[in-house]
DNA sequence: GATATATTTGCATAATTGTGCAATTATGCA
DNA sequence: TGCATAATTGCACAATTATGCAAATATATC
C-alpha cells in the first residue's frame, strides 16, 4: 500500500470525522436539490464562518460540489465517489482482498 | 439524525483518519492472524508508545480487538464490524434511504 | 450609487492531538 | 531473585484544528 494513496484516505477520514463536518453531510444525504450554505448553518450552531470552513474542506476532499448562482453557493453531494471510496476500504478491511494471495496464517 | 449517533460515526472516521492508524489497520488487514504491537511498530516510523497509544484509541473504537498472551498483546482487526459500518455510511450517503420519503426537490 | 445579503478571510485563542523520551509496570525466563 | 522483553504512562512540546468576531469581498436590488 502506497503512503500517499494511505494519506489520501486518511484525508477522507479525517473530514468526514469531524461532527459539525459529518452533520453537514448528513444534512445535504436528505436532500436531492442543492443546497446553500445559509440553509446548511441551520443544522449546526455555530458561526457562518465556521460552516464556510468546513464546507470548504469537504470541498477540497471531493465530498460535496458547488455551483455559484450569483451570490450564493449551492452544495451537493459527491454521492456516487465518496460512497464507493467507504466501499472500497469496507472491502479491503473486510474481504482481505489481497491481490498476492499470501496468507500468514 | 440523533446527534449521539453522529457523534459515533464521526468518532470512528477520526480515529481511522490519521495517517499512522490507518497504516496500522492497513497493516492488519493483510494478516489472517493476531500480531503483536512490537510486529506492528515495523509498519510505521514512531516509537513504541506511540504505536501502543494508536493501538489503544484503535481499540477503544472497536476497530481492533485484542487478547493478552503473557506479556504480549496481539491485535486483529474488527473486520465484519467496521466493514459494516462504513457500508451503512457509503448506503446512506449513495441512496439517500430516508424513511420518512420526502425529497425536496 | 446606496444598501442589503451571502460568503470569505484575517486574526486571536482555546482545545485537541501526535510525538518522543524516560520511567514504570507486567510478565517470562534463567 | 535477577534480568530481559513487551507494553504503558507521565511529562513536555510542537503542530494542528475548531471556533468566533470583525472586516472585507462579491453580488443582487432599489
Amino acid at each position: 500500500m502506497d503512503t500517499a494513496e494511505i494519506q489520501k484516505t486518511a484525508d477522507l477520514l479525517k473530514a468526514l470525522g469531524e461532527f459539525n463536518r459529518l452533520s453537514l453531510v448528513y444534512n445535504l444525504c436528505r436532500c436531492e436539490s442543492s443546497q446553500n450554505a445559509m440553509c446548511l448553518c441551520d443544522c449546526c450552531s455555530v458561526d457562518a464562518s465556521v460552516v464556510s470552513r468546513h464546507l470548504k474542506v469537504l470541498a477540497e476532499r471531493d465530498i460535496v460540489k458547488f455551483d455559484k448562482v450569483g451570490r450564493e453557493k449551492t452544495y451537493r453531494l459527491n454521492r456516487n465517489e465518496v460512497a464507493a471510496q467507504l466501499r472500497e476500504l469496507a472491502d479491503l478491511i473486510e474481504n482481505n482482498n489481497c491481490k498476492r494471495g499470501n496468507y500468514d496464517i
